[in-house]
DNA sequence: CACAGCCAACTTGGCAACAAGTTATGCTCA
DNA sequence: TGAGCATAACTTGTTGCCAAGTTGGCTGTG
């Protein structure tokens, strides 16, 4: 016991056991360093890193504070159903703002995707997701313009991907399989989300598909704070 | 552009881009601070985040290089096949290795799960599965003794969880619902996984069921290095 | 020329001293 | 007595210096 890290499980397994509450003043940098002995420097790189990964803040002068962890949102992983309406019939305070839509330079693997070609364009559409007025998630879809004209003029202010689709006369649709992976947020995502770098996001990626013809209308990768959910499988 | 993580950022891009390969030297952190126009401490804090994070290896007197990232592998998250059998089928180089099979103190959410009471005794199960030597997930199966009465004595030799309960007479099983999270390991996980502390860990709690009574078998619960895999959903 | 050894110029690692911010106490003065 | 200000004792934040490790080139010697 003397490396940063043990500091700081330690202090994560006092945080998570109630030893230390939301807001509570944790010791400070000296007294860790005392307790622990070792030099305040790695006492201070333990609280830094807990920083970062959202468990407490600190004030100069004043000593670093328990922060208040954001409460696990059960979601359901499938398709099928919107991420709004899930949210909404579990009675969260939900709200989505659509953040941008703009064109992307060529990605194969995007176009590849949509099954496009080189010759058209792919517009994505960012829509952020919050829950309590706080965004925990990003819904980035990439659409082609050869698919939906329109793009271009409405997309920022589709709210519902799937009322857009119903307006296009598609109707009923196939989920493509879903990938999932795990990063960082980059500098953008920590703005949007406004959280600390070390936050994990899960990244689902997934696809849409027009029942009837089968032509794949939307490449999909959905951003969640890792933070805020549990997901849950079915 | 002059906080760390900006730098942290621009390193990352600047790796998955192409212009910075496995086993590369990268820039001293002298330069880096020149470059970026910020004092060596910061271009240090940047460096040792990638080091934190598996992006990087430091030599003290040589320079800092990129770490060769472990490739991606695709896992299906299904209950039904085993995951050793997964993973054989895909031609991967696979171990497992049980390494623990111990009492644990009472705990309420896995006795409950478990559907037995304060007076029964529940053993945790730990294999570790190896992929090209490197470990790469945590299994930790729960097994009640009232269900498996043998299981202190043989629960260390156990290989396939699937060959026990079939050798116990259980032939046909249900899965139960899959929660998935996202953790940072512990001192014992980081040992186990022989990996750097922020590599987040998925982890994947479920269940098993004998289809024909509806007893419920094990609660498990899986830890995956978020590094090594793709998840794909079905 | 060949080679051994030394030294200088880099690298990362660590730490101590100082700076800045906050608060509480106690002293001064009306 | 009471209000206000100075100060001391904490807190976290920052910086610069020196130690330790590695490399490569230069120099002296056979």
């Amino acid at each position: 016991m003397s490396h940063d890290l043990d500091i700081v499980d330690k202090l994560i397994s006092l945080m998570s056991s109630g030893k230390y509450n939301a807001h509570d003043r944790l010791p400070s940098e000296n007294e860790i360093a005392d307790t622990y002995e070792v030099p305040r420097i790695t006492a201070r790189k333990a609280y830094e890193r807990l920083e970062e990964m959202g468990y407490i803040y600190k004030k100069q002068g004043k000593g670093s504070y328990v922060k208040d962890r954001y409460q696990q949102i059960e979601l359901v992983l499938t398709g099928d159903v919107s991420f709004s309406q899930k949210m909404i019939e579990k009675g969260y305070d939900f709200q989505s703002k659509t953040i941008f839509c703009q064109e992307i330079k060529y990605n194969k693997k995007i176009y590849n995707y949509l099954e496009t070609t080189k010759e058209d364009k792919i517009f994505k559409v960012g829509r952020l997701r919050y829950i309590d007025r706080q965004p925990i998630a990003l819904h980035v879809s990439y659409l082609a313009k050869s698919v939906f004209e329109d793009i271009d003029d409405v997309g920022r202010d589709i709210t519902s991907m799937f009322q857009y689709y119903h307006s296009k006369g598609y109707t009923q649709f196939d989920s493509k399989p879903s990938v999932l992976s795990v990063s960082f947020p980059t500098a953008s995502q920590r703005t949007l989300f406004n959280c600390p770098h070390l936050i994990p996001l899960l990244v689902l990626e997934s696809g849409c598909m027009d029942k009837k013809t089968g032509k794949v209308l939307e490449y999909l990768k959905i951003y969640y704070r890792s933070d805020c959910f549990s997901y849950v499988l079915c």
